[in-house]
DNA sequence: CGGCATCCTTATGGATACTG
DNA sequence: CAGTATCCATAAGGATGCCG
């Protein structure tokens, strides 16, 4: 009987599971803005319109929803100062100070090795070019 | 002039720019199968079968898809056995290994946190439901 | 200023069928 | 077994206009 074949190939790592809740949490760091956006708050509070300038590329509405996933996973939170015009400061909660940590090692690693990627990929767009099934 | 008025804001961290290169490895992490992919190869190579039936969930155009990725990029290597019927397999390259000790403790944060994150997320939804615009 | 609503285009990903 | 190719549904994301 092959109840849970899965389980005993790799011994029972939960993320690998469909319905694990842990994918979630991969699932949202799998938006291409949050990580540069918590990464923007690591250094401190900011202002919607900070955040935006700060953000190069990044379009109002992807803003605001990643701001609400983030305040919504308690990652983030949200101040408002209800002068005029109104101000919104966005900041890291300690929660999300807690992952920054990680996320900034992984946007270090980034820069650190994409040299190493570009060529890599070059390579192996050349070697894919040389060997085009000669049929 | 306001040439460059973003760098002067935090001080220069380039992933934030929208071109710059960094931000495409950041876009190879954003896709939902990469992080699951390389921890899944991490305890050893495997062969095509196998990771997709460790992969609860992922199609086979999606797994032939992050492989080819992540080959290009110069972080899984395939080797490939002329048997009859063929045998593929994938494994870590030395890049690849480095950048999965940095996805593992992500993955790691991710089943210590979700409880947290869950909570965090009813309770933000409560307070929307409760204050609904009474207007 | 900091949004939300709408429209519309494009990218993503699943299902299915076929191949070496 | 390990793919490739095709079709199709849905979701992501940009542009624009309006509002408190």
């Amino acid at each position: 009987m092959y109840t849970t074949p899965d389980l005993r190939e790799l011994g029972g790592a939960n993320v690998y599971l469909r319905n694990c809740a842990s994918r979630d949490v991969l699932g949202l760091l799998s938006n291409k803005w949050v990580c540069l956006v918590l990464g923007s708050l690591s250094s401190g509070p900011r202002r919607f319109g900070a955040l935006r300038r700060h953000l190069d590329g990044i379009t109002q509405k992807m803003l605001t929803q990643t701001l609400r996933e983030l305040e919504r996973a308690g990652l983030v939170d949200r101040r408002v100062f209800p002068t005029t015009p109104p101000q919104v400061e966005y900041g890291l909660t300690p929660l999300g100070e807690n992952l920054e940590t990680l996320l900034g090692s992984v946007r270090t690693w980034s820069e650190e090795h994409i040299d190493a990627i570009t060529a890599a990929r070059a390579a192996y767009d050349e070697r894919a070019a040389q060997a085009p099934k000669p049929l």
